[in-house]
DNA sequence: AATAGTCCCTCACGCAACGTCAGGGTCAAC
DNA sequence: GTTGACCCTGACGTTGCGTGAGGGACTATT
């Protein structure tokens, strides 16, 4: 029988052994059982049942309500879920309108700016390229901890299933795109290749967590062809699938100013 | 000149009188003027800052670092907000993608009542996981394979089909291996992973052409899962892989000395 | 001018969901 | 048998407010 110890759970759960500590203090999820040492081991019933709580958990619904809808048998999940979609949809409509009140913000401050500052600007901006790429070219062949490890790290934290599949069959589909280029003969520098790219470049990016300059994208693909498991992965896509890649990659980012 | 007492604001702004009292108790936010009978009145300037607190607030940074960011002389606002841009895009993503799962869980629910909640949610689970393996299997051995393109400078180059196909196998076997070890609870630290973790290397070193030192092999650890693409494909074996081979690898490494 | 209804203030305690030590046992491997 | 990594139980701290309590202030009507 599978046991896991509280640091496995956490792990694979990717939340806190404290938060562990919690739920069972507050008796929302219990371990299968208690060793003689005091230690916690919880079971798949278990991880199954964090897995719920988890997703309930990012719907913003309180720990004790969690606990009673899961407790209770005769809890009509229908009009749960129902309720759920509305709240929902509610925080999606929030998002939208703040996304337009942040566009309307931002053109307004670029119509105010790119006129007067933009020499300071793009300094600025370059100073931060060069961070970033020194960071990943560190992060090539210096096994050190670095923010981008978290931050990536961080966005796949506390995606459903779901998501993460969607996010799968995006990259999929994304990959299927370029390949078809290949496969077409289109030259990897080529205009037409743009979408793909764009759509490859917004990909990494929103897994990233952060917008990254352009040469970072660029930097991305050095590291792709400089690790075996990568190009055996793209190279299984499609044959020469890694080096069409990074140069299509390249060939963008240089276009990007 | 607007003058917007505490009621008007938090109607306007749809927080609760309580937080402004509070933000002002901070110091994040203080009203333009305080009147003789201690009113707060606030002007536009105040609804624009609150704008972008809001902003933040949302983006779940703590409100002690927003006012650190909005105070600080070289806080660039036009940078600031498209990077905030991009992090809401992500977030209505995500949203949009709960609402599907949600709506899809609702359309099941109708559809059949009769079923068990347990098992149709475990069932949708676990088929889940089966499509994605099984997409992800398809994915590397699916697609034709061109040698006419060949750009000649991959790694995979100069191998034969069934050269290539073997070299897929065997990462293949090697992964479900440590995935194995993943599913039935056998820490990543442990010993028994140590012929995978051998066979891992042998084969990153093959594909890699030379002997790399050991460092070498456990800095593949961190670029793993610095990197979305990896992160992403890991995880569609199983939930929490990544973590999971990242941590047998550095262990494996530390101990080889 | 009194009354009512609504608004405002300042304490100040309460709460959820953990974070973060402190102090002390346990376990696995050399 | 000694590391070093792991586990436990308190117990207090933190964030971002919610929720009264107790008491002035504004506005409108009678």
């Amino acid at each position: 029988m599978a046991r896991y110890t509280v640091k496995q759970v956490a792990q694979m759960a990717r939340i806190s052994i404290r938060a562990l500590h919690h739920y069972d203090q507050i008796g929302l999820l219990k371990p299968a059982h208690t060793g003689e040492n005091g230690y916690r081991y919880y079971g798949r019933e278990e991880l199954l049942r964090l897995q719920q709580i988890l997703i309930h958990r990012a719907l913003d619904i309180p720990l004790a309500e969690i606990g009673a809808i899961l407790d209770d048998p005769g809890f009509d999940r229908l009009t749960a879920l129902e309720s759920q979609r509305t709240r929902v949809a509610e925080q999606a409509d929030r998002l939208a309108s703040m996304l337009r009140t942040i566009d309307r913000t931002i053109a307004e401050l670029k119509g105010d700016r790119a006129m007067k500052d933009a020499d300071l600007y793009s300094g600025v901006i370059d100073s931060q390229k060069q961070a970033q790429y020194e960071a990943w070219l560190e992060e090539k062949y210096g096994p050190e901890i670095k923010p981008e490890i978290d931050a990536s790290r961080g966005k796949m934290d506390g995606l459903s299933e779901d998501e993460r599949r969607a996010m799968m069959d995006e990259l999929k589909s994304i990959e299927e795109g370029i390949a078809e280029g290949l496969r077409k003969g289109i030259p990897p520098q080529s205009h037409a290749l743009d979408p793909m790219i764009a759509r490859h470049r917004d990909w990494v990016q929103a897994r990233w967590g952060r917008s990254a300059p352009v040469s970072a994208y660029a930097g991305l693909a050095d590291v792709y062809l400089a690790h075996p498991d990568f190009v055996a992965r793209y190279e299984s896509i499609e044959t020469g699938f890694a080096e069409y890649l990074a140069t299509a990659m390249r060939s963008w980012a240089g276009r990007q100013e």
